[in-house]
DNA sequence: CGTCACTTTGACGCTGGTCAACTTAGGTGG
DNA sequence: CCACCTAAGTTGACCAGCGTCAAAGTGACG
């Protein structure tokens, strides 16, 4: 129903009553997080893994310096560290940017999931890969894009994330990033997010405006940010 | 005895002795492979899983721009893509840097040592972990950090992984890296990469001459990166 | 001994950071 | 319903880090 955990998977491998019944079931307990409030820091013991049910979270660093990266986005349907307890310490945070809920599932029930539910294992499998391609996709556009370029890439990648589990409208979305976060994780500042901004809203390709992203110009806005439009798309095999 | 990545496993978890004949016999028939020859080439099906026996390797991705990425270093020990075979195609190349030795293992082999080899199973979830806490640090790298500071962050973890399998002598070790594989890696230009490195070399932090690296002063490098020792070693639970 | 890939260096300019000020929007309490 | 407060967004002036372009130097290998 309004799962997007099992929407998400649903849409890597087939799965059948029973496993979907395993997953609501053990993401049923969803806890609630404000915004900015830590789900877990850098230097903690890793607990159990995270789904995230309903908000925008995000891991992140902190340097000595104070600055930070963020590494990655996390929607709802989005889990992370399937086999992270094998790992003594975090290595970095992550944080709930919107108000969320969130579920947590132990590493033992975990284990018993994927050994139980070959397709649900399947399934998250095809996830993680699919999140270190983006992984690798984001040190791509560190290296080698413009700001210009960055940005329009983060917001094509983004939408198409959001697409696929149901969460856009026609030619747009809820984006609620604010000009910091969004410089936080493309390694800018937030002045200069502000100009590509206006830059990309003067040419006609997109608009951010309270929270909402408009996509005037879906050609010119993958034009500029050279999207691979078969980048989360056919890299996997058909489900089922 | 000198096949690195069963030594590499070893410091991940307990394997007994009928687990290292199994990653022995999987591995016993590497190919060779000439300097810049690629494994595998993006939009390719994927393959087996590769086993970087002998030299150095690389995962790298091409812009249309004709400008490319590196995306991760592989070293003798290191293996790639563990249920890769889900992908339907690959999202990058990867390619010989120097003259190496790889064994493939094909999916079904994979499989069936993940199933019937908890402990080598536990091993290589580990190390994949650890990869991809490099590919977050390097994300963190291009976004946050200077240039100097970059390289010397990159040439901090590549003593500690060559360090790991054996591969350093005292505050040295061999790089067989060019200034413009270097560039492509850190999203700079193989010209001022060169700058940097004489400015490392005069503030006598660290030497790179024909292919081998001197580190002058562990520490000054170590303050410049702002390298955190523990990054690669506190991360993993005690092994066993 | 010539070729080719790689390294080194200088001059110059653009992208994007820094600093500072002002505007806008949203939330809270009186 | 307004006054206030704060976080977020916007803009300009200035400049540094790093890219670009060009040329010369070095070493490996046939």
């Amino acid at each position: 129903m309004d799962n997007r955990f099992i929407k998400k998977l649903q849409g890597l491998a087939q799965l059948t009553a029973n496993d979907k019944a395993a997953l609501l079931d053990a993401t049923s307990a969803p806890r609630a997080y404000a915004a900015r409030q830590d789900l877990i820091r850098e230097g903690d013991e890793p607990g159990p893994m995270f789904v995230v049910l309903e908000g925008w979270v995000c891991r992140y660093k902190i340097l000595p310096t104070g600055t930070r990266q963020i590494l990655a986005f996390l929607m709802p349907g989005d889990a992370c560290d399937l086999h992270i307890k094998l790992l003594a310490e975090m290595d970095h945070s992550i944080q709930a940017i919107t108000p969320s809920l969130v579920a947590t599932v132990s590493r033992d029930r975990m284990n018993a999931m994927l050994d139980g539910h070959p397709n649900i294992a399947k399934a998250m499998y095809s996830a993680q890969l699919v999140d270190e391609g983006i992984l690798r996709a984001w040190i791509v556009s560190m290296g080698r894009r413009s700001s210009t370029e960055r940005v329009a890439h983060l917001i094509c990648e983004l939408y198409l994330r959001a697409r696929s589990i149901g969460l856009t409208g026609e030619g747009h979305f809820d984006l609620p990033l604010s000009q910091l976060v969004l410089a936080d994780a493309l390694g800018m500042t937030a002045v200069h997010i502000n100009r590509v901004l206006k830059e990309l809203r003067l040419s006609g390709a997109m608009a951010l405006n309270r929270g909402s992203v408009t996509i005037l110009d879906p050609v010119k806005l993958i034009h500029v940010a050279g999207f691979d439009e078969n980048y989360l798309h056919r890299r996997l095999r058909q489900a089922g």
